[in-house]
Order: C-alpha cells, then sequence, then structure tokens
RNA sequence: GGGUGUGUAGCUCAGGUGGUUAGAGCGUACGCCUGAUAAGCGUAAGGUCGGAGGUUCGAGUCCUCCCACACCCA
C-alpha cells in the first residue's frame, strides 16, 4: 500500500538504538518515600555537614518566629515553615552559610489553661498549687508539644539544627530574657501605672479576653445630669488670652459655624448663659462607676440639640423649664424614659460649642465630699460614642472601661484634670474613705450585686441629678471559672515608656523607643512586599506605652523589687542594682526562672546590700510578646550561629501586630534599632472559595493529610505555585491540580535522566561545536540562571517556579526533546549531534536539579540520585552552578524566535492533515513553507527545518505563499502539505526515499552508516 | 465601625510610565503517536479584567463610590 506500511518481514531493529533507560520512576509515590529520605539526611548529618564546608562563606540567618508549642501543625504552620525552608535553602546554594535554628514560644497563657483544666478535672484547685509545681507542669506540657511539633515540621522537608533549637522556657533563654527586662528597669523605661483590665472580684484576679464569657445580666440604667459650668462665653475670655485680636462676634461664627449676620441680637453672653442654664445627660448601666467619672464623651459626626422641656408632671425628675443638651437621634427617647410630656428643641449645637463647655460632676461641692468631685469635667471627642441608644454623651470614668481609658490616654496632656481613680479595691468594694459610698460592695464574694449601684442612685436622686431610672436585659462578660460578673477596674500594671528619651548610649537612629522604631521601619529595614512597612509604621507610630506585667503564672517574672511604702512616682520606687541583678540571671540560668518563686528568693536576691524588709518582691510576669520579642537576643545574639542583627524575619502579616512588632520595641529598647534586616511576610491559608477555614465549616485542610495522600513535596510545590504575598487559596481541587504539575515535571525530569543513561564524561563536547538548537539552550539556561538567581535573593519562589516550569515544559519537553528523539535514539554513539545533545542534556540536569531543589527538596534529590548514588551523595550539598557567560548569544535567540513561528506554522498545516486523514506521524509529511519576509527565510535556511518540524523532508520557498496554503497570523509565511516521498526507514521511521537500498533491509543511509559501525 | 490588603479564563499566575483582536502553564475537549506509554506531541474552546460612575481620542492599567473576601484593631 502507501510508503508508511512496516513490512512484517524486516528486522527489528530497535535493539541497535539508544532508546531512554532508567529505573526513575514515573510514579513518585511520594508519601511512602519522603521518610526514607529523611533518614537518609538524618544520618549523613546534612545540616551540620554543610556547617563545616560553608564555614568560610558569608553568613545568612533566617531568625526563626517560633510558634507556640500547643497542638499540632495546622496549613498556616505548613507554609510559613516551607517557605523559610525556601529561604534557608536557596541562600545557602547561592553561596552563603545559611543557618536555620528553629525556636518555640512555651510560656503563656495557653499553656497555664490547659493545666488548669487538668487540675479541675481532677477537683484540684489552681491556687493552692505551689507555683512552681504548676510552672513544672507547664514545662513538661510545653515540652511534649515541641518534640511533636519538631517531628511534623521535620517531615516537611525542613531543613534546620533540630537538635538544638530554642525555646523561650530553657534556664538560658530565661536568664537573657530577664536580663533584657533588667535592661528596661535600669535605662529608665519601665514605670509602674494603672490600666483598667476585665477583674473578678471572686477571683480576686485580673482575667484576659479568652478567659471571659459574655451571659445575659439584669443591670441597672440611670440617666444623669452633668451641669455645664463653663459656657463658651468663659471660654472665650480663656481663648482671648491666646488670641488677643479675635472679636467675640468673629468666635462665635467660628464656634456656631454660621454667618456673622445671624448673630444679631443674639449676644454671645445670650448664649454662653443659655448653655449654662443646661445640663448634659449621660446614660450608664453601670451607676457604680459615677463616682469615677472624670469626663464626658461626644461624638463630632452625630447631630446635637439644646431641649427645654415644656410640660411635666409636678413631681417628675425631669421639669418644665429644664435645658438638656441631648443627641437629635436620641432626644425623644429620652423624655419618654424620664416621663416628659412636652418638649421642644431650641436650637442645633455644634460639636465645636460642645467642645468649648465643662461640666462639673454632680457631686460636686456636697457637703461631706470633702472636695472629692470638685473638679471640672471636660467634653471630649471621641468616634466610640454612638446615637444608637442612650443619649450621644457617654459619662467617661478612665478606671473603668477600655474606651474610657483610651480617651484618657488621648486627652490626659491637654487636660491635666483627667485622672484615673483607685477607688475600687481587688474584693469589688469601695475605699473606706470615698465620701458617701466607702465600703458599698459592687458585687460580693459570690458574684451577687450588693449595695454600691443602689447608693449611688439614692444619691443622685437625692440631690436632683438623676431624671429618669431603669432596668436592661443585656450581654455582659462573666468568668469562665466561676461565672460571676465581671467589672472593669483599674490595676497597678507595669510600662515600658514608648516616648522617654533613653540614657543607654544607643541613639544612633533616635533617643526614644518610637523614634528608633520608626528610623528602623524608613531606613534600616527592606520589606518584601512593600505594603509591610506601612502597615508596621502607622501601629508603632500610634501605639501607647508597652504593657508588660501580667498577673499569671507560666512565665519569666519582673524580676524587680519596689520599696516598701513609696509611691510610684517616686525616684527610689524601685530597686536599680547592678548586683542584685547580677545574682537574679546567674540563678536564672542555673535554675530557671523557678528560682524567683522559690522559697527564701527576696532574701537570696536582695542580701547582704539590701534589707528585704524594706522591699516588695514583684510576682507578675512577663508578657509572652517580650518573650518572643527577646529571642533575638539569646537565639541571634548569644549563639556561635547566630548573628547579629537577623538577615530575615518571615512571618505571617498578623505578626506586624505581633512579632515583628514587639521584637522591634525590645530590639529598639535594648540595642537602638530593629534586631532584622529584612523582613518578609506571607498571608493567610483560606479554602478554595477564598473563606477562613474552620472546623465547622468542614473546609479545613490538614497538612497531615496532605502529605498522606500527596507527599510533602506537593505541599510545597503549592507554596512555590502560589502567590504568599496575598491570601493563599487551598482544597482538594487545588491539590489536584499541584500534583498535576509535578507529575509533569518529574516526567520531563525522568526523561533527562533516561537520556542520560551510559553518559561518560569523555562523551562532553565544547560549546562551539554544538548545534545551534544546542547552543539555544544553553542561552535559555544562562538566562534562566539569571532569573533564578535574582528571583531567589527577592524570595519570589513562584516566579522561579513558574519559569522552570514553563521551560521544562515549553523549551524541552515540547521542543528540544521532541527535536532530538531521532539524534539520541538513532544517530551513532560518536555522533557530534548526539555528543552534543548529550553534553546539554548533563549541564541542564545539574541546573534543573540544583534550581529546583529549595523547592522540591525531596523528589531533586531522588533525582540527583538516580544518577549519582551513594551514602556521601546529595543534591543539597551542591551549589547552583556557574554559568558561563558566553552562553549567552541574543542574536541566535532572536534568531530562533522567528525558526520557532515557523515551525508553528507548519505544526499548523500538519494538523489539517491529520485531520483529513492524510497523515498520522508529523514524519509522513514532507511539507512546503514559504516565507516572504527575508529575515525569516535567511534563519529558517540556515538551520535543518526539517529537522526542527520533525517532518521526513521539508521544501523552502522564498515567495509569498500560495493562495491554497495554511496560514496563521503571519500572512507572508505560508505551508502547502506534502507527503513525503518513499518507504518508512525501519530503524528511524523517517519517510525517505533511499530506504530499501542499502545493505541492511529496509533502513535509510543515516541508519545504514549506524548499523554498519 | 476604623486601619491595611486582595479581587484578570475551571485552577495557579503574567500583564513598567494608560494605546492595535487581554497572555502563559495546568486542567478540559478533540486529534495524533505507540521507541518518555497510567507517558509524549498537536489543535481548539474558554475571560462583563469584582461592580457602577468619571477623566481621556483611548483604561485591566488613573480618579471616585460601592461589593466580596482576608488580616489587625475597636
Amino acid at each position: 500500500m502507501t510508503a508508511d506500511t512496516t513490512d512484517t518481514s524486516l528486522p527489528d531493529y530497535k535493539d541497535t538504538l539508544f532508546l531512554p533507560e532508567t529505573d526513575f520512576p514515573m510514579r513518585a509515590g511520594l508519601p511512602a518515600r519522603e521518610p526514607d529520605w529523611l533518614a537518609r539526611w538524618e544520618e549523613m548529618g546534612l545540616y551540620h555537614r554543610l556547617r563545616a564546608s560553608a564555614s568560610g562563606r558569608p553568613p545568612f540567618v533566617l531568625h526563626d518566629g517560633p510558634p507556640y508549642a500547643n497542638g499540632h501543625l495546622h496549613i498556616g504552620h505548613a507554609l510559613n515553615k516551607i517557605l523559610k525552608d525556601f529561604v534557608v535553602r536557596s541562600h545557602q546554594m547561592l553561596g552563603f552559610d545559611s543557618r536555620y535554628v528553629p525556636g518555640w514560644d512555651c510560656h503563656g497563657l495557653p499553656i497555664e489553661w490547659k493545666i488548669e483544666e487538668q487540675y479541675r478535672a481532677k477537683g484540684k484547685n489552681k491556687d493552692e498549687v505551689p507555683v512552681n509545681e504548676l510552672r513544672a507542669e507547664c514545662r513538661k506540657f510545653a515540652e511534649g508539644w515541641v518534640d511533636i511539633q519538631r517531628e511534623e515540621f521535620k517531615r516537611l522537608g525542613v531543613t534546620g539544627n533540630w537538635d538544638a533549637p530554642y525555646l523561650t522556657m530553657s534556664f538560658d533563654a530565661e536568664a537573657v530574657i530577664a536580663e533584657e527586662f533588667m535592661k528596661f528597669v535600669m535605662n529608665g523605661a519601665l514605670y509602674q501605672g494603672s490600666k483598667p483590665v476585665m477583674w473578678s472580684v471572686v477571683e480576686k484576679t485580673a482575667l484576659a479576653e479568652a478567659e471571659v464569657e459574655y451571659h445575659d445580666h439584669q443591670s441597672h440604667t440611670v440617666w444623669v445630669k452633668f451641669p455645664v459650668v463653663t459656657g463658651p462665653y468663659d471660654s472665650y475670655v480663656e481663648s482671648k488670652k491666646q488670641r488677643p485680636d479675635e472679636s467675640g462676634e468673629d468666635y462665635a461664627g467660628r464656634l456656631l459655624r454660621i454667618e456673622l449676620t445671624e448673630l444679631q441680637e443674639l449676644t454671645l453672653k445670650d448664649l454662653n448663659d443659655r448653655l449654662k442654664d443646661a445640663t448634659v445627660v449621660i446614660w450608664t448601666t453601670t451607676p457604680w462607676t459615677i463616682p469615677q467619672n472624670r469626663a464626658i464623651s461626644f461624638n463630632p459626626s452625630i447631630a446635637y440639640g439644646l431641649y427645654r422641656v415644656t410640660a411635666a408632671p409636678a413631681d417628675n425628675w425631669a421639669k418644665a423649664g429644664d435645658t438638656y443638651l441631648l443627641a437629635d437621634r436620641l432626644a425623644e427617647e429620652v423624655f419618654r424614659q424620664a416621663r416628659v410630656e412636652g418638649f421642644e428643641k431650641v436650637r442645633a449645637v455644634t460639636a465645636d460649642e460642645l467642645e468649648a463647655i465643662t461640666c462639673a460632676h454632680p457631686f460636686r461641692g456636697l457637703d461631706g465630699a470633702n472636695g472629692e468631685w470638685d473638679f471640672p469635667v471636660p467634653m471630649l471627642a471621641g468616634d466610640h460614642v454612638t446615637d444608637d441608644a442612650g443619649t450621644g454623651f457617654v459619662h467617661t470614668a478612665p478606671s473603668h472601661g477600655a474606651d474610657d481609658y483610651e480617651v484618657f490616654l488621648r486627652y490626659r496632656d491637654a487636660h491635666p484634670e483627667l485622672k484615673m481613680t483607685h477607688n475600687v479595691l481587688e474584693d469589688g468594694s469601695f475605699r473606706p474613705d470615698l465620701p458617701f459610698f466607702g465600703g458599698a460592695v459592687i458585687f460580693d464574694e459570690k458574684g451577687k450585686e450588693k449595695d454600691a449601684n443602689k447608693r449611688v442612685i439614692d444619691k443622685l436622686a437625692e440631690i436632683g441629678a438623676l431624671i429618669a431610672r431603669g432596668r436592661i436585659k443585656h450581654s455582659y462578660p462573666h468568668s469562665w471559672r466561676s461565672k460571676a460578673p465581671l467589672i472593669f477596674r483599674n490595676t497597678a500594671q507595669w510600662f515600658v515608656a514608648i516616648d522617654k528619651p533613653l540614657d543607654d548610649g544607643k541613639s544612633e537612629h533616635g533617643r526614644t523607643i518610637r523614634e528608633r522604631a520608626l528610623t528602623s521601619i524608613d531606613k534600616l529595614v527592606t520589606w518584601v512586599p512593600r505594603a509591610g512597612r506601612n502597615r508596621l509604621y502607622s501601629m508603632i507610630e500610634n501605639r501607647p506605652d508597652w504593657v508588660l506585667s501580667r498577673q499569671r503564672a507560666w512565665g519569666v517574672p519582673l524580676t524587680c523589687f519596689v520599696r516598701r511604702g513609696a509611691k510610684p512616682e517616686d525616684a527610689d520606687f524601685l530597686l536599680r542594682d547592678p548586683a542584685v541583678n547580677a545574682r537574679i540571671s546567674a540563678a536564672f540560668r542555673a535554675e530557671g526562672a523557678d528560682a524567683w518563686y522559690a522559697e527564701g528568693a527576696a532574701e537570696r536576691f536582695l542580701r547582704p546590700e539590701h534589707d528585704p524588709a524594706d522591699w516588695i518582691k514583684v510576682d507578675d510576669i512577663l508578657d509572652v510578646w517580650f518573650d518572643s520579642g527577646s529571642t533575638h537576643a539569646f537565639a541571634l545574639r548569644d549563639r556561635a550561629d547566630g548573628v547579629w542583627p537577623a538577615d530575615v524575619y518571615l512571618e505571617g502579616t498578623d505578626q506586624h501586630r505581633g512579632w515583628f512588632h514587639s521584637s522591634m520595641l525590645q530590639g529598639c529598647g535594648t540595642m537602638g534599632r530593629a534586631p532584622y534586616k529584612t523582613v518578609v511576610t506571607h498571608g493567610f491559608t483560606l479554602d478554595e472559595k477564598g473563606q477562613k477555614m474552620s472546623k465547622s465549616l468542614g473546609n479545613t485542610v490538614a497538612p497531615q493529610e496532605v502529605i498522606k495522600q500527596y507527599g510533602a513535596d506537593i505541599l510545597r510545590l503549592w507554596v512555590a505555585q502560589s502567590d504568599y504575598t496575598a491570601d493563599l487559596r487551598i482544597g482538594p481541587e487545588i491539590l489536584k491540580g499541584t500534583a498535576d504539575s509535578y507529575r509533569r515535571l518529574r516526567n520531563t525530569l525522568r526523561y533527562m535522566l533516561a537520556a542520560l543513561d551510559g553518559f561518560d564524561a569523555a562523551e562532553r563536547v565544547e560549546t562551539s561545536v554544538m548545534p545551534e538548537l544546542e547552543r539555544l539552550i544553553l542561552h535559555r539556561l544562562a538566562i534562566l540562571d539569571g532569573e533564578v538567581r535574582k528571583g531567589y535573593a527577592e524570595f519570589d519562589y513562584q516566579g522561579v517556579f513558574q519559569k522552570l516550569f514553563t521551560f521544562a515544559t515549553g523549551d524541552l519537553s515540547a521542543f528540544w526533546f521532541d527535536i532530538r528523539k531521532d539524534a539520541l535514539y538513532c544517530d551513532a554513539a560518536a555522533s557530534p549531534r548526539r555528543q552534543a545533545a548529550r553534553t546539554v542534556m548533563d549541564i541542564l540536569f545539574h541546573r534543573l536539579t540544583t534550581w529546583l531543589a529549595p523547592i522540591l527538596c525531596f523528589t531533586m534529590e531522588e533525582v540527583w540520585l538516580a544518577r549519582f548514588p551513594g551514602a556521601e551523595s546529595s543534591v543539597h550539598l551542591q551549589d547552583f552552578p556557574e554559568t558561563p557567560a558566553e552562553w549567552r548569544d541574543e542574536a541566535l535567540a532572536a534568531k530562533w524566535a522567528r525558526i520557532r513561528g515557523a515551525r508553528r506554522v507548519v505544526n499548523g498545516a500538519l494538523e489539517i492533515a491529520r485531520r483529513d486523514k492524510l497523515i498520522g506521524a508529523s514524519l509522513e509529511a514532507a511539507p512546503v513553507l514559504y516565507i516572504a519576509d527575508p529575515d525569516t527565510l535567511a534563519a529558517v535556511r540556515s538551520v535543518d527545518m526539517a529537522e526542527i518540524c520533525i517532518t521526513s523532508d521539508l521544501q523552502l520557498a522564498g515567495d509569498e505563499p500560495p493562495a491554497e496554503a495554511f496560514r496563521a497570523e503571519d500572512p507572508a509565511i505560508g505551508v502547502v502539505f506534502e507527503r513525503a516521498e518513499g518507504q518508512k526507514c525501519a530503524r528511524c521511521w523517517k519517510v525517505l526515499p533511499d530506504v530499501g537500498h542499502h545493505a541492511h533491509a529496509g533502513v535509510c543511509g543515516r541508519c545504514e552508516s549506524v548499523l554498519r559501525g
């Protein structure tokens, strides 16, 4: 029949070919095999071997942000540690001594809870357990999780000094944390202040947000009048001192935001008096906080008005003729509550007017008050005020509310009379000397409401300050342990002053912690991605002082003493003695921080210089953010394998508020600058729809499951394929896609191995004698070399992988490999063409395996060992190979871009022929290629285009393509299909005229000569 | 509610300073090969560039507002 019919009587030449040969399996079986490679690396001591061999190189240190040791890894941990591993491995292969010391955060509340929970299950009371016994249990608990997480991290393929990680609870770390804290004691940044915290009067302790449960609670509500004592006119008189040129009319106009003409007969004095007759009405659900009131908050974006009562029952609290300041939206409801029968709005009141008035406390000047409440109550603007409920004015007691405290911090400099109060004692009673209410109890030891609310309400009613009262059932915080209602209570806390100039001789980048931090952010740190910079900057710019103290047990204590009987503002309040500090750190180093809680600790540390009777040992512990903020000291500064500052910190974006932040403050306070040079941040892991993962939604992806189903390399590939600077999605479909990509790449690598079967160094040929096709691949490798190095240096793993993957599929599998199959299989072993191809294949092998090794650390080891087996062999001992500059050949690349363009047109034409059943394989074709463009024609003419197109022959014509020719986009290139003439070579399958005219039956000339040898 | 950020084919991502029919890989469909074979090659389909306004001769790219999602804070 036709030429492609194979005569079965011909000999089988298959054995005379160099067909690809490899044991490298197509299917990876990663879940089963990865543990073997891990064991191998462990056995050969890979990490330590690298340390030894890289000892002379410039160090590169990624400092590990410590995960919390209290549970199995989730996908976020995996993302984080895999990215870190990319950084560490790639920098090692870029030529650094890239070290990685993993760490764990071990102290803190969540672990303490777990132990407490265990106690409760056993019916034990935590408060009766000696502190150091509890601490020992916490330590054991953390140790257990460190061991579990270490194995889980290692399973991801993460390399590092797993034998000697850092732990925030090691004795050494505890000693350093205390030493770092004592630097703040010595440099003057530490001070004792106070802050309202959630407080349980039952347990007599502060509670963290996570220990609070919200339940319905019945509260009293009161509407209370605060008389205006200073009106706008009074403020004008004050203002006159500052701005002597401003007229009363100008001032009024400014305040009222109206044209002067509208003032007309309404004199400023009238205005003043009318407002001065008025009262500001506040609403609260905690009447017991009224004695602690120090200010009234309002919101400038709410509309307020001056209202007058026109009709009310004679015995009503709100009387006809009274004038009130209220939010417009709430006025009607307030009057309804106050049983007012008629009211009118006198006029609108501007925010500037409100700001210009001052009120008095309702208890001001009362007989028997001893002047307790004789202070001005300023009107303060605050966004927390709404007109959803109440009056639009919020009674502000800085010691008893979070918003109230915020307002206090914001305005304390402008209003020196704004003070914290200390009226409520630990047991929820008023201090005995508080006028009228001394000894009154808010909640008793069982959590039951007592007389404080009632006594305050009665007093308000008695003096006519109340216009309404009621009850409300609402969600209210309760203790998770005792279920008793909580109060916000002002408690003594320890702060680090952010804006205090420090006398530590480390002021190159600023005198205060804030200045140093802001300078660090701007000048000393590189942010990847750049947006991270703004995020931290605005946080540091606006943050208040750092609260260090926690009323807890599992942590490093605030190792300081305060003088008995002294006040926090006294100069000698804090003990500052290097000798004492030295004894503390020595003890911690030997015994851990438990030494602070041991019997006789105060005597041990204070003597002989100080009398223990004069000093009180502080028993609070440090916020765990201080622990992790100090890791740079014990893991970078003090370790032989550390450097300071770190080259990179890499964590999720949430750590702008967390570790990046606390490390910055700590570093600026003790070292004068940020402890890092570069900060890399990654997003969060979401499900396939971009939603947050949660157990209840059932959309979680556990790393352990992915490893079991696909293997760690697939998880690593998922990371590399994602844009980690934004949030990352993961789910079954995405993982399947990742596994598909992996398989495609794996087969390309497998082919490379198979083509290199039996390759010997002696086969290598010089670049200069290689065909252009091979030199084109070398050019691509030279370009890739630059891109890969740049990508790794810039932490762009997605870019690196995408370029390599596209190269592997587009340039190799679909192009070079496909074309070179003929030469590799059918040429003689010593053919220059085949040797050149194998030489480039070998070069390719070294580059692809090393370039991909930081990402696919298991698979690249497998590929490497398939060629270089041996106990001492590992791809991870290699660096990225140097690339000879002469490989780059832009002119060649430009020329081949034309050739490949023409090839695509040929492919298109062959596809038509296939569709029409004229051919199957491309070797059955011998098309005519028309190229009108002289440059393209010259390019194509200079190569064997049939070889490039994998056809048996190809005619080239420098003419406009005829009308019937196949064309793609470019009208200057066309293809007229022709079948190849002759017989199919039984050996190489090309269809050639000379087949059958040689000594060996059914072969072509090339194969004949190969067979002759 | 505030701050920060993200939103381009089913999936993962490209698309300096605004400029012809918005690209790649994977996946899908179809075809070919059977000497990479639970592979390989080719061809094709597939996109209101989150939405609505605006600036401009012209916007995925600039401006405004809105929507969705996420992180941090309240």
